[in-house]
DNA sequence: TTGAAAGCGCTAACAC
DNA sequence: GTGTTAGCGCTTTCAA
């Protein structure tokens, strides 16, 4: 392999202007980059990264950190979403992606300090779940840089990309009221699932209930656990506490097709018996059911979002204000 | 930041006897390494991944490298699952994962040379894909690792990890003619998606055909893009070319769901007038139509064997005969 | 615009 | 079982 060294000597010149040529090629002549370029030609030369990276105490690899064991990862659609997001912005900005998905949920924590602390990243951008504030309270100490995807506890206010779904939750309750649907059942995802405290789906939900008059009851409520199993789950509870549900609002699409393999078995149609929100809007989701109505979670623009901020924290050294995204309400054409 | 000589210093050892207490430990005594670690708490010491890797010349990261651009692959359940194969085996082993998915497609091959080049990985795992067979020339000209994930070119003898439907192909066929289908589609996966020109779906599906005295109608057969649109043409297409059609094996889940939405337009019955097989399993899958027959594609144990094999091949150096992993064809209970 | 020297933090080779 | 020395390949002073 060749070295700096090598290209140095062939091309004449110093290996100080050789790194140059590679790094701030306007500060050489023309000529001289020529005379250089000839040279890295002929000697296949290729910067060695992990040589760069110790001098200059970067590493241009970004942790994408999903503390959550690899089982669940690897299959959550909105979380690829997001990893595509980030995986676009960082990769035009020169940096690596490393992915870290421990294969024991327990084992997270300690995984993601390793990575930051070993120097392996840069930076992290990480998965709120139990126990991430303590880690940032850690790294806002050490000065290690990271991005939460979402808020990791109440009151966090720097280096977070967050998702509110509180408006759409609004409107896609009222339109369910609007089309003359009266029962309306909340399939909400799991309080503790991501840290904050707030509760948007619910609280856009009330608001259009309250509106309407509507008087709110918990039992239509139902906490599910993003799963297919939870979502058909729900169905039997809520159908039990409120034969007469006409409209439920789903916050996961796995949770969704478990409730419409449920109304399946119970013989129900869906927009006639009971109409069904997704609160996703996965691409397959569009396709196997057009005309259904859907709030539009932004995972993808989330995650480049999050790429983006950590590059700026990274730029910065300091923390970068918090930043809530909004969800969109749409009623499909088709 | 302390570094191994203040760690060093502090314990009263040399250099290098801290670096064997993190490496070697084995071959330095208990109470040294007592002395190392109080000296490493105090000092609140990490080894820096990066100065290791230049010296040893290895980083212990291995790129997964999808050549299709982020869109696709971050959507395509089966790479998520090969992904987390090769995660799960190469994080036990010590090894982090970078992963790369050029933006643009046309830039996937100067990427994978980039990361190999410039040490950001020790090897890569390698999709195959148009032109991958010439990276593959290079890489073992110059000694580069890598292991592919299906063969690249016809007669490729080593590092690969591949699957063989021919089998399950010919199960599932055998199956759909014994319980009474004589109009038998194939909704195959495109020829060039894959390099290797075995078309090993086709093989069994014949194979079963023949050996029922059923003629081969080439009508029968579409190639699919793997995409739902794909599976709903499909459909239409056949029923065109077949009105009787009575059975399909459908290469992909997405092309499935695509051909049962086009079923449903057209007021099919599944199970009745046509009776499908899945070539996938995946898991929404089995939940949404437990029913279903099913050949299933072992992408998670692809991508462990794939995640195994680069490890060898970074132990030894040398290449390693390639691998074809069998599908499996189950009948499900349910 | 270019170059010389020092050193990032670690480990391999070799001594003891 | 432990220590010394040299150097991985680059970039960062600082000087010319």
């Amino acid at each position: 392999m060749a070295t700096l060294y090598d290209v140095a000597k062939l091309a004449g010149v110093s290996p100080k202007t050789v790194s140059r040529v590679f790094n701030e090629s306007h500060l050489v002549t023309e000529e001289t980059q020529k005379l250089v370029h000839a040279a890295v030609k002929k000697l296949d030369y290729h910067p060695n990264a992990i040589a760069a990276s110790l001098k200059r105490r970067r590493c241009n690899v970004i942790g994408f950190v999903v503390p959550y064991g690899s089982d669940f990862v690897f299959q959550d659609v909105n979380m690829m979403e997001q990893l595509r997001g980030a995986h676009d912005i960082l990769t035009r900005e020169g940096y690596e992606i490393l992915i870290s998905a421990p294969i024991r949920k327990e084992d997270a924590l300690n995984e993601i300090s390793r990575l930051v602390k070993h120097h392996n990243v840069d930076g992290v951008i990480l998965y709120p779940s139990a126990g991430v504030d303590e880690i940032i309270a850690e790294f806002d100490d050490k000065k290690f840089f990271y991005v939460t995807l979402g808020m990791c506890f109440p009151g966090q206010q720097t280096n977070f990309v967050d998702i509110s779904l509180t408006q759409s939750a609004y409107q896609a309750t009222k339109y369910l009221i609007d089309t003359g649907h009266r029962q309306l059942g909340l399939l909400n995802r799991p309080d503790s699932f991501f840290m904050n405290t707030r509760n948007d789906l619910l609280e856009g939900y009330q608001t259009a209930l309250q509106e309407a008059g509507i008087d709110f009851q918990t039992n239509l409520v139902y906490e599910g656990d993003y799963t297919f199993e939870s979502g058909y789950q729900a169905l039997l509870t809520l159908r039990e506490a409120c034969p007469a549900i006409d409209g439920l609002l789903c916050a996961s699409d796995p949770m969704l097709y478990g409730v419409i393999k449920a109304m399946q078995d119970l013989g129900l149609t869906l927009g006639k018996e009971l109409e069904l929100i997704s609160v996703d809007n996965l691409p397959l989701t569009r396709k196997l059911y057009p005309g259904l109505k859907a709030i539009h979670n932004p995972a993808y623009e989330q995650g480049s979002a999050a790429g983006k901020m950590i590059i700026e924290v990274l730029k910065t050294e300091a923390p970068i204000l918090g930043v809530t995204l909004k969800s969109n309400y749409i009623s499909h054409q088709k």
